[in-house]
DNA sequence: CTTCAATTTAACAATCATTACAAATACAAA
DNA sequence: TTTGTATTTGTAATGATTGTTAAATTGAAG
């Protein structure tokens, strides 16, 4: 076996999940596919690796990771899930134009609100929207060519 | 007409939406409703008003505020669109026992990392998710009741 | 190596929110 | 009133997700 797919088959052992073939697969894509997935993408890259693979078994590998918390949904867009691998914490930009999903640095621990006070607060998301480097560029090139 | 929904109606106008009955009677519910409800809830609570109204009205409505800058989109949850009228930027509790959304101010302009230098920042959205003052009361006394 | 029970997968059907579309209606201008 | 345009409605289509169930796979015990 792949002494990088045997990491992660103990990784899963871990926190108590049966390493089969398909969840140490979805594992490694996300590890190494950082542009925050979603399920299809996922399905359609993984089915050359498992041609017999099936989309049911991706959303209950996903369902199971997000349970164990190795992995975090991202609603960032309303018609599409996103998963992301859980690291250190940080905020998401999203390229209104090529979709693309971008990780940045942020200190979450400092936000904090005195209205919230008396809540119990688990989970900070934060999302911005906008046009990355590469698209501005390319919008102001189509814009002189008119 | 209802003085109330006179202006309104006047509102719309000003932005050059045809202030038809079922335009006037959404902007009115979610002006009324801070709860940030789904479709499927405005939808259910102006039938009283209009019955013959139908949900794709709703979500042509929507979809119209929402690109006038009335209204925005909240996805702060993957399988439910939710909706917020536009006043000052604030950040949004999501309560996972009762499923309310709650506002409380926060300061988004402050937000700002050097890694989205070049970046054209659009929008920021900030969820939190949790228990809130309510339902925590209610989590500890069922604990008791064990 | 076999057997057996439990787990996992795969295929298909069902569901639900959203979108697309065409016919009916309302509205505004002439 | 008539005509043309915008809006609404109802229904059908879509597409992501969930539910179900039988087959395949796994792991443990003999």
């Amino acid at each position: 076996m792949n002494p990088l797919y045997k990491n992660l088959s103990t990784e899963l052992e871990n926190i108590n999940i049966r390493p089969s073939i398909q969840r140490v697969a979805v594992l490694n894509y996300l590890i190494n596919n950082f542009f925050h997935p979603t399920v299809d993408q996922i399905y359609k890259d993984l089915q050359s690796v498992i041609p017999t693979l099936s989309k049911t078994t991706i959303y209950n590998t996903l369902d199971l990771f997000v349970e164990a918390g190795l992995v975090k949904i991202l609603t960032i867009e309303d018609n599409e899930t996103r998963y992301d691998i859980i690291t250190e914490p940080h905020g998401h930009f999203k390229c209104n134009e090529c979709r693309t999903i971008f990780n940045f640095t942020l200190d979450l621990d400092s936000m904090e609100s005195e209205e919230l006070n008396g809540f119990k607060v688990i989970d900070k998301d934060v999302y911005f929207k906008g046009v990355c480097p590469k698209c501005l560029l390319n919008i102001n090139s189509d814009f002189r060519k008119e």
